[in-house]
DNA sequence: GACGGCTCTACCT
DNA sequence: AGGTAGAGCCGTC
């Protein structure tokens, strides 16, 4: 059950993180296991409005959900600027995009809204229905 | 230079 | 209460 790990068709930048892709890939499975609820990497978060957003999207506690409204009142910009920045996060999972969903709607995955709904389960959050569109 | 995007809010019916 | 229309910031082609 376990053994499906999101390497469902999921390439994180390794470049953007200060270690090796096996450190990388050990920190995923931990992840994937449940013993590790965050991630000891050192990632390099670009000096972009983007970085900004990973930081913010990173700094999510384990098993809690961030809106984009929010995210975009705290870094003082539009919900869809958030929401753009997390579909370019180079590396999803590290960076927990998928702990952020929209208002009244599970939101969207670059890499695939089936892999969000495993990882938001994952951590025992309930994914919102999308009630809208 | 123009359009799209993982959205949100407000008004109208 | 539900649906539609408009707004608005950032990145890329």
């Amino acid at each position: 059950m376990r053994s499906h790990v999101f390497d469902h068709g999921i390439e994180i930048d390794d470049s953007r993180i200060d270690a090796s892709s096996e450190t990388i890939r050990e920190q995923l499975r931990e992840y994937e296991d449940g013993a590790r609820k965050t991630f000891a990497l050192e990632i390099e978060y670009p000096e972009d409005f983007t970085g900004a957003v990973m930081r913010s999207i990173a700094a999510i506690p384990f098993g809690e959900t961030r809106t984009y409204g929010d995210l975009a009142t705290e870094l003082e910009t539009a919900p869809i600027a958030v929401g753009q920045a997390c579909g370019r996060n180079p590396i999803p999972v590290v960076v927990p995009c998928h702990r952020v969903v929209g208002h009244d709607s599970p939101g969207g995955y670059g890499g695939g809204l089936e892999l969000k709904r495993c990882l938001l389960e994952h951590e025992g959050i309930a994914v919102p229905e999308a009630k809208r569109r």
